[in-house]
DNA sequence: GTGAAAGCGCTAACAA
DNA sequence: TTGTTAGCGCTTTCAC
């Protein structure tokens, strides 16, 4: 009795219950109007919907979840949201994921395994329906904790031979290409590279597909100036600083990404270089400052959208087709070069 | 029995009743164990762990939430995550709130008003136990939704007279006042001020204060001298513009945040102008780009891990003291002046 | 100190 | 088409 009295005190948040009551029908057609289920006649469906706006009623999504087994939260794993990349990536994926009906868990593992593993841990628990690894690297300690729980991973430009797991291989080498060919007919023969950390996939695919364009055009890559930094603005300070240590100077600079690039533009600055009359400069990922940078910024167009996109896509298939043997397991974002301010003729070629 | 051969042969997630097997306990027991109670006996305590790891279980976070009703999620709102304030804003928090044993729903606003109600929507249907509305104004219409559920609530600047609600303080007034004494300790006389938009909250006090520091030290304010802008870079650029259109042109500017304030760079460059010789700027916010800006922003530095700080400890103490009538109700952030290199003496005194 | 059992709010199988 | 009912995995009385 006297729960029953402490019960009827607080006005708890309605359920399933009050609405079925207050529609007179049973729970089970309340569940069934709010999932569209098709087996519901129109005359209750509009007593079920009614009661529901009466109560304000929503459904709750843990019981949701526990009984259905499916949570509808997509995971994904980033590298370091201080990176503007990222929370724009971040952005675009949210949106798609909740225009579908997901909610997302965001994490950052800043480049720290640890903590990733307890991010891992956390979405686990969470009984997230797939987890979109984004970290471009260092992510191989975790896919096994991932991959064994038989749950839906996407990675970018990592591929791991596990059921459910698919990848997205980045095109890298288009945009790049561009980029090299758009340097060389500007009369640029000198050309460097500062690279992202070697620990991260994509700073090695990146590196090794302006390697491979500057070999198709039959240009000199001098060990000295492939140079790898660390994908920050410091790295790009630092990065430049060694470049102009040397003797023989590059006249064009590409870069692994563009904080990268920012960097050099700062340093460039403050030594009295302009760009681009002394120095051409280009970066990679077209995050929305490079449209702001002095100059601005010519750089190899990474979407976030696409991205996102692709991951998004990846994830659903696979939590929705489980076991489905044709399913598309690879996807392909492109880049593209886009043109601006920091780029132009050497003054000495 | 064909559902039983199902079952046995798909390897489910161990769950709590495996654990309890293998234990040789009751499902009590183990769940007294995980939730550290102290009415559990070494002996046995320890053979539970030892399953657990062997079992590599971990408990559902659904079905914890649905039987006790506390699901440990905090949700944050955010205007924009593209604004790198935010970013940097939510990093803070997600650290908190993970080393409180907390996880973090994350939505952006984007200043609407349709998608600031989804966003709470979905929040209330995941349980949250508390949501911190960091968008900085505009968030009348949800606060209704919000509070009518009774869930703790923690707001920047605006005081909401509802139970379970908390407010962040922004003490703006000190930073600015520090920044105009610089200035006019320099020999500024004509400080001009790019406000954002009057539709937030904080933009609104902002000015306010610049206009209360103002007058404090008697220093004229004249009207075209304040703007109103809308906190993005574009925002600055304009700005800027429409004070170079006036006849008599201020020899400072304070802006409302580091976006504007950048773009204010960058247009002063642009058009010839040098920062500082001819013009000096004061940012606010420090945002972590603020550093390296060329040449790097003087600003009013608004501490994000202490907002973060003091927004998860207002939804803590509401959602852990559930009716405490001697809660601490407002919290207050302070800001302090950062000199770099947008301000010196005025050329033209 | 430990276990049995009653639900948390919902979905889905089965019955009608 | 609709209702009844058995759980989903866990916490929490309540007995012992």
């Amino acid at each position: 009795m006297v729960r029953k009295a402490k019960r009827s005190t607080t006005p708890k948040t309605p359920d399933i219950r009050s609405v079925a009551a207050l529609a007179k029908v049973s729970i089970a057609t309340v569940s069934r109007t709010i999932n569209g289920s098709p087996a519901v006649s129109d005359r209750l469906s509009q007593r079920v919907w009614q009661a529901i706006d009466q109560l304000k009623y929503f459904p709750n999504t843990h019981a949701r979840s526990l009984v259905s087994g499916r949570s509808r939260i997509l995971g994904i794993i980033v590298e370091n949201i201080t990176n503007p990349f990222f929370p724009e990536l971040i952005q675009s994926f949210e949106e798609i994921a909740v225009a579908h009906g997901y909610e997302i868990l965001v994490s950052s593992s800043n480049s720290d395994p640890v903590t990733l593993t307890a991010c891992v841990r956390r979405m686990l628990e969470r009984k997230v329906e797939g987890v979109a690894v984004l970290t471009f690297g260092e992510e191989e300690p975790v896919l096994d904790q991932l991959a064994h729980h038989d749950i839906p991973i996407v990675l970018a430009e990592f591929r791991l031979d596990s059921p459910k797991t698919s990848t997205i291989l980045l095109d890298y080498s288009t945009g790049i290409r561009s980029a090299i060919d758009h340097l060389v007919d500007l009369g640029h023969r000198r050309i460097a590279f500062l690279a992202g950390p070697h620990k991260l996939h994509s700073a090695v695919t990146r590196e090794n597909d302006f390697r491979a364009a500057m070999q198709s055009l039959a240009m000199p890559v001098d060990k000295k100036w492939v140079i790898e930094c660390d994908h920050t603005l410091k790295g790009g300070v630092s990065g430049f600083a060694q470049l102009q240590a040397l003797q023989s100077r590059p006249t064009a600079v590409v870069c692994s990404n563009d904080m990268t690039a920012i960097g050099v533009l700062r340093a460039a600055y403050m030594d009295g270089l302009r760009v681009p009359q002394d120095l051409s400069v280009v970066g990679l990922d077209d995050i929305d400052f490079a449209e702001f940078t002095l100059p601005p910024l010519t750089t190899i167009r990474l979407s976030r959208a696409d991205l996102a996109r692709a991951a998004f896509e990846a994830l659903r298939q696979q939590a929705e087709n489980p076991r489905d043997p044709k399913m598309q397991r690879e996807f392909l974002v492109s880049t593209s070069l886009v043109l601006r301010g920091s780029t132009a003729k050497p003054a000495t070629p």
